[in-house]
DNA sequence: CGCGTTAAAGCTAAGTGTTTGCGTTAGTGA
DNA sequence: TCACTAACGCAAACACTTAGCTTTAACGCG
């Protein structure tokens, strides 16, 4: 039987259980920040957000689920890509700070566990559509410049897709050239 | 403190050790099998096994851990890949049956358990050298007969991290032909 | 603006899984 | 063969999870 865990909480979106999922994020991150991973069980941290543990397990099904969700929060992108006034300049930029953020433990971590506590797959579906998103900032800006410019699917392929496989399969000897070459690979041919 | 269990089990390999270990992976695969994920606990894998929890939590660690050993093991490639007598056929045959068994859902569960239980990396590390060495296999092939071939860094960025990238985080609308084309893309234009 | 409705949270107790210390067994090497 | 020790079994203490029931507070309607 039984209750599968909303993995998107906001049913409720106004008031009590606004204020409840705000806390209960709040205090995932403060735990982890001040007593790392090995500290975060879901007593601990309903205890931190001033909840019962019931209300977690109700609402995020288990730990993982709760780690997912608060993971690809953390994975939202802020802002729009820089724009550095050509394609170039902006995929490689782009490319090589997520590889920067991406491979670090901590990124490493998020990524993982947004995978993790994610029986349906739509928490790691948002991740790879918060990547395909800020590419096509980057792509459109560049196609209203005149530039010829690749398809987003392609630059998913080959861009995204290697750093993230690396990242989460091999994650020794990752560079920021690695990242340049693969932003440069998806470019017509230098002129 | 503390314990940290070892990923590689193998530290007296013959014996007693050998036999606990092959009577747990056997029970996690019995059980998976007949009642579902749901139903793997360490204390039902224990009791199937004819061991006591605490020998699995010692050896182990946790229940992901030993999912992930039990994934890699099922990830192994059993027998080298198939030779089709050219290097387009060979990959594109590869690329197809990876994607038709890791795309499944059941491949994926493998993928992410592989991923999940894996706090240092090695067996994830693991399943790519897996894929790696598949890989290399057929380039060698191809190699002695005289073809051009591209380098295995190449063939797993281009056709092993977008397939895996998409199984993971983008299940949806994978077909062979996907997987064909991206073997093609790493092959030298046809003639 | 108060009132009924109901989703969500609180509380608590029972159930289940995890950890740990200590004694025992069985590989391993001299 | 014997001593040594890693690994296992056992059982009790501990922690986490689940479920039933009660209470709270958003929300919508008269």
């Amino acid at each position: 039987m039984s209750s599968r865990a909303r993995s998107k909480p906001a049913v409720r979106p106004g008031g009590r259980s606004a204020r409840v999922q705000q806390a209960v994020h709040a205090a995932v991150r403060e735990l982890e920040a001040e007593q790392g991973r090995g500290a975060l069980t879901v007593p601990a941290i309903a205890a931190r957000a001033g909840v019962t543990p019931s209300t977690i397990y109700r609402r995020w099904g288990d730990l993982h689920e709760l780690l997912s969700d608060v993971a690809v929060e953390r994975l939202r992108p802020e802002s729009p890509p820089e724009d550095h006034g050509d394609l170039r300049a902006d995929l490689s930029a782009w490319a090589t700070q997520f590889l920067d953020e991406m491979g670090s433990a901590t990124g490493r971590a998020y990524l993982r566990d947004a995978l993790l506590g994610d029986p349906d797959g739509s928490n790691a579906g948002q991740c790879s559509a918060y990547a395909a998103g800020q590419i096509e900032v980057i792509l459109d800006r560049a196609r209203r410049r005149g530039e010829a410019v690749p398809g987003v699917e392609t630059v998913m392929d080959r861009v995204v897709a290697p750093m993230t496989y690396r990242i989460l399969f091999r994650p020794d000897g990752l560079s920021p050239q690695y990242a340049d070459d693969l932003a440069r690979s998806v470019l017509p041919p230098a002129p």
